[in-house]
DNA sequence: ACGCCTACCTGCTTGC
DNA sequence: TGCAAGCAGGTAGGCG
């Protein structure tokens, strides 16, 4: 499921794909993936537009357009992108399509419906000036874990201002942009931190730790084109980030640190893999409610 | 702020 | 073997 590295792959890859060409259709099967505007007006916006860049924010593409508007592309749980000439049969699960002049058509193929597309004007700093019904898109996450400006400093100052715990945090794309269940699971074991513990409680080593793991895990996976898991392809293919991850749907293998079975529990209703071992949870952490979860199944 | 719930979806796995 | 229930999780929205 793809995640900052991911996105950030499929970015870098569509870039090359698709700078220059310029939109001459935009077909749909499914209008509920367009959320801004009504997929008339999305169409009509997109014709005889080139596009000029493929970035990343978060985990959203942005295709910049030229004469100052941004298409964005949600790609959540299963969604593909892929640019094939635009004879190729297009297979029940492509729910929209942007065709090329020079004959192509980039495809966003989505087997469960979840990715969401949408036209906004682009205003200064790459922020919308016409946000639609979602408001200014990206002011609501927090920062991006890769960017220079975030340091051990700011880390720490957002962990010390939430009484939250380790996973839930790590997903709320507020705290910070980008990580999903797969590098959560994997940046806490790198840690050596157990996912129930409380932000607050950490000690200055393990905020460091933390910060450190976050930044390596996300840079390793960007390297190895991200973990193709369930349906996750970039535009050249699977990445071979799995073939790497330490913990995530490694429930019951030995801990790569100290042999021991990796254990899988539920927070947050989110499945989350960890060493009992490495990744402990301090006495004074315990409550009723971390002995439920951690007497769960698995 | 936080945790918990539900909804969105469908393919795959599990259980009977 | 078949069929239904359960599960997976990124994100938004609701509730307490």
């Amino acid at each position: 499921m793809p995640e900052l590295p991911e996105v950030e792959t499929i970015a870098r890859e569509l870039r090359p794909l698709v700078a220059d060409a310029v939109v001459t259709e935009v077909w749909t099967d499914w209008p509920r993936a367009i959320r801004h505007p009504a997929p008339a007006a999305f169409g009509a916006g997109l014709v005889g537009r080139r596009i000029v860049d493929v970035r990343r924010r978060a985990k959203w593409l942005v295709l910049t357009l030229e004469g100052g508007a941004m298409l964005v592309i949600q790609v959540k749980m299963t969604g593909q992108l892929a640019v094939v000439a635009s004879d190729t049969p297009r297979d029940r699960h492509v729910h929209v399509a942007w065709r090329l002049a020079d004959g192509r058509e980039l495809r966003l193929r989505d087997t469960r419906k979840f990715a969401r597309v949408g036209l906004y004007r682009a205003g200064e700093d790459g922020l919308p000036l016409d946000a639609g019904e979602t408001g200014a898109l990206f002011a609501g996450h927090g920062p991006e874990p890769l960017e220079p400006d975030f340091t051990l400093g700011v880390f720490r100052r957002r962990l010390r201002a939430r009484r939250g715990r380790l996973k839930p945090l790590l997903l709320d794309q507020a705290f910070l942009a980008g990580v999903g269940n797969i590098y959560a699971d994997e940046a806490l074991w790198r840690a050596r931190l157990h996912p129930l513990r409380t932000a607050a409680s950490l000690r200055p080593p393990e905020e460091a730790r933390l910060h450190s793991a976050i930044r390596g895990v996300l840079s390793e996976a960007i390297e190895r084109r991200g973990s193709s898991v369930d349906d996750y392809t970039a535009p050249e293919g699977d990445g071979e980030m799995q073939e790497h991850l330490d913990v995530y749907q490694r429930t019951g293998l030995p801990c790569h640190r100290c042999g021991r079975p990796i254990r899988r529990i539920l927070v947050g209703g989110r499945g989350t893999h960890f060493c009992s071992w490495c990744q402990r949870l301090p006495q004074r952490e315990r409550t009723s409610s971390t002995d439920t979860i951690l007497a769960g199944i698995h």
